[in-house]
DNA sequence: GCTGCTTTGTGAACGTGTGCACGAGTGCCT
DNA sequence: AGGCACTCGTGCACACGTTCACAAAGCAGC
C-alpha cells in the first residue's frame, strides 16, 4: 500500500522480460508453490539467474535474502508494474484469416485484453459473427473506441490496408498498436507501436540455417546433412 | 560471382532488421526504382541512416558513394546473405485456430516458405484440408521432414502441448523452431528457437498504456484522458 | 546468541548496439 | 580538367544490456 511514487524507469529488454516471469510465477503458484529462488525461476524462464534478479530489483527489494521470492507477492507486484490490474480492451482491424483467428484465440480476453469489437472495411464480412463479436464497420471504429475506451488496437489487415487502419486507429483515439500487417508504420511519435512479423521471424531462422549450412558456401539444398 | 569466404559474423540485430530492407527494397524495385541511398531507405524502414549503412556494410561495400545503391543487386545480396535463394520448406505442429490461419496465410509460401505439411495429434482433425494441404496425424511427422527436406518447424498447439511438439520436431530433424505457444522451450543448443507470443506484446503495450496514464498512481479506467 | 548455509541485491567489468561526424570515393557541370 | 555536390563506409564515443562476484541479510540448528 506504500503510495510509491516516481518509479525509475525500467529497461525495455526487463519489460520485455517481465510477461515471462509473470506466467511462470502464475504457473508455479496454481501447482501450489509458495516460494521460489532466483535460480528456479530462471531456469524456467531460460535466462540467467543473475538476470532475474537485476530485473526484478527494478520493481523494488520484494526478495527474501536466504530465501527467494513469495510467488503471489510477485505477482501481483509485476501485475501491477505491467498495468494488469485491470483490463484493456483491444479492438481488432480486419476480420480476415488472422483477423478471425485472433478473435478465437480464447488467450486473448483470458489474459485480460478482452476484444471490444472487430472491424472490416469490406460490408460483405459486416455482420458477421466470430467467436461471440459481430463483425463492425470500420467507420463505427471511433465509436467503438471511445464508448469502450479501448487504448490499444490490433492491425490483422493485408499490407496494402494496414496504414489507413493505423491512421484509423491513430484518430479514433488508440494510443498503442500491434501490427501484424509486414508493413512500418507511420504513426505520431506518442503512438506506441509493437510489430509482428512472421516473414521476419522465418527470414532469421533461414539466416541461421543457411549459416549453419556452410556459410557463404553455395548451399544444394535445404537440409546438406540430417544430424 | 566471387566466391567470397568466411563472411564475417553478422550482428543480431542486424539480421533482424535485414527482411525489414528486404521487402522496401522489393517494393521499391516493383515500383521502378533503380537507385537508393541510405536515407531513403531508412525513412521507408524507420529506422536511422547511419545503422542502414552500417547494417549494409556488413554484407560488404555494395553501395556507390555520391549514388547509393542499386536495388535489384541488394536484394540480390540480402536474399543470399538470409539464405533465401531457395526455398525452406516448414512443417506446422497444431491443426487449431492458429495452424489453420496459418496455413491460410498465403504470403508464407509465397515469401519462400512452403508449408510442406500440417500435423496434429487428435485424429478428428486428421484428413481434413486447410487451404490445400491435407492434415496429417502427428507421428507421420519424421517421414514428412525427411522426404520434404525440412529445417524449419511452427509450433501452433496449446501451450501444454508445445514441449511435446517440439521435442517431436527436433527428433524428426528439425533444426529451427518457430514457436507460437506462450512457453519456454526447452532444447537441444543447436537447435534454434524464435519466438511469437502475442501476450507478450500485449503486456508491453499495457506497460507503456499504465505508464502514460501516469506511472504508480492508482489507475482509475484504462483512458483517463483522451486526446 | 553464535555459526554456517543460503539467496538476494548491486557495483563493476565487459560486450553489444547506436549515432555522430567525417574522410573517401563518385558523378555532374562548367 | 577542375571544382562541387552528394552519399557511402567507418572510427569513435556513448548508451544500453549482460554477467560476474561478493557483501548484506535472513534462516536454521545448536
Amino acid at each position: 500500500m506504500a503510495p510509491e511514487r516516481t518509479r525509475r524507469r525500467i529497461p525495455d529488454a526487463t519489460v520485455a522480460r517481465l510477461p515471462v516471469y509473470l506466467r511462470i510465477l502464475i504457473e508455479q503458484g496454481e501447482e501450489g508453490v509458495d516460494s521460489i529462488s532466483s535460480e528456479r525461476l530462471a531456469e524456467l524462464g531460460g535466462v540467467n539467474a543473475a538476470k532475474v534478479r537485476k530485473d526484478l530489483s527494478y520493481l523494488g527489494s520484494y526478495g527474501t535474502r536466504g530465501v527467494g521470492y513469495e510467488v503471489a507477492y510477485l505477482v501481483y507486484q509485476i501485475r501491477r508494474e505491467l498495468g494488469l490490474t485491470h483490463d484493456w480492451p483491444v479492438v481488432i482491424v480486419g476480420a480476415g484469416n488472422l483477423g478471425q483467428a485472433l478473435a478465437g484465440y480464447g488467450g486473448f480476453g483470458e489474459r485480460g485484453f478482452p476484444v471490444a469489437g472487430i472491424v472490416d472495411i469490406d460490408e460483405a464480412k459486416v455482420g458477421s459473427v466470430l467467436s461471440g463479436v459481430r463483425v463492425r464497420h470500420i467507420d463505427e471504429l471511433p465509436q467503438i473506441v471511445q464508448t469502450k475506451r479501448v487504448s490499444i488496437g490490433v492491425v490483422a489487415t493485408p499490407a496494402s490496408a494496414a496504414q489507413d487502419a493505423a491512421d484509423r486507429l491513430v484518430r479514433a483515439g488508440v494510443t498503442s498498436i500491434l501490427n501484424f500487417a509486414p508493413v512500418v508504420l507511420a504513426v505520431p511519435r506518442a503512438i506506441e507501436v509493437r510489430k509482428v512479423d512472421l516473414a521476419v521471424e522465418l527470414q532469421i531462422l533461414s539466416y541461421h540455417e543457411q549459416r549453419r549450412a556452410g556459410g557463404a558456401i553455395h548451399a544444394v539444398g535445404p537440409r546438406p546433412e540430417s544430424a
